[in-house]
DNA sequence: CATAATGGCCGAATGAAGTTCAGCATCAAC
DNA sequence: GTTGATGCTGAACTTCATTCGGCCATTATG
């Protein structure tokens, strides 16, 4: 048996998904990559082979997208913070708006529902470089407006957490969703 | 002489800032982590125990915060991204809203200028955990509303880049910022 | 100018870790 | 029960991380 029960299954990269123990393994792994394979052992009750073993599956499954240094944007001189809302012509993906990944200032842009279009979360080295940036995005074609916000400071700021979903029970005489 | 010539410097780690070298380790590290430092060394032209060194002291420094590894949030069940902006009676850090960042749905919270105060980044299962965590807050006393925006597909993402802050040419006839 | 001190790099050696492999246990399917 | 697949262990081997002595360039110092 090798398909899924799922029926619609694309590009299945080594099938399983992720048990109890990789969950571990992922939460050892996100707070530290350097730990060696004995360490991670132990941590989760492997041997250094099983637990190099599960990594290397985590890897190839994509679960582990890569591993990467974590810098400080002080330190690369780009402490400033901020986040813009744009309103374009038309959702997703346009050629001028993705050019502006090719910045490092800009790290991250979303399509979103709501009352505007584009979202994205950009650094900069202070005040002035952020309105550099921002006059390139109002010369962007198709934008027609935009919103900023200046992150003033950050309380929390941590990649994706391999914990699991909080639970919240549905009350008895509530509907349950339909999806 | 131990000083810096800044006069006013505070908790100084290890002295020097990163330097061209320098940052093409951490844009090399930031894509990959696991190189190894012969392989560092060939990329930026350093022996293995000089690729070391350098790393060592932007560890030391707090250039680079940490290694981790780089989750799939598919893989961890969490495939919805939302962003959540809170208006609060007062800003800064309450007591009630960090309590959130016990959830591992929360990644960041930011203290924000513009017309509201907090901004929130999540993820989670479906639509039905986000209606929890969106009713948690709302719950959360100080919190007098809020508008969360649902990403419906994300272009870009990326961690902190190393590379330098694009140039933004003042035009001759503009007066130049104070600060 | 001469000298000493510092910081950074290289090459070799050592130790520790990653990586592979054969064998065994467990479990599901037949 | 038998077969096949999966995952684990312990030992082996190989690669890499890490340390150390020495060299060179730069910079402070007499």
């Amino acid at each position: 048996m090798d398909e899924e029960t799922d029926g619609i299954q694309r590009n299945r990269p080594t099938a399983r998904d992720v048990d109890a123990t990789d969950r571990k393994i992922l939460g050892v792994l996100v707070d530290d990559a350097t730990i060696s394979y004995a360490d991670l052992g132990d941590r989760v009750g492997l041997s250094p082979p099983a637990a190099h073993e599960r990594v290397k599956r985590l890897r190839r499954s994509g679960a582990i997208r890569s591993t990467a240094a974590i810098i400080d944007p002080k330190a690369v001189k780009k402490p400033l913070l901020a986040f813009v809302h744009i309103d374009t012509k038309g959702w997703g993906k346009t050629p001028e708006l993705m050019a502006v990944s090719q910045y490092p200032e800009v790290e991250e842009i979303h399509s979103v529902a709501g009352d505007t279009c584009m979202l994205l979360k950009v650094r900069t080295e202070d005040t002035r470089a952020l309105e550099g940036l921002l006059s390139r995005l109002y010369e962007t074609p198709g934008v027609t407006s935009t919103r900023s916000y200046v992150v003033l400071s950050t309380y929390l700021e941590r990649p994706v957490q391999p914990g699991i979903t909080t639970e919240w029970p549905t009350p008895r005489h509530m509907a349950q969703p339909l999806y």
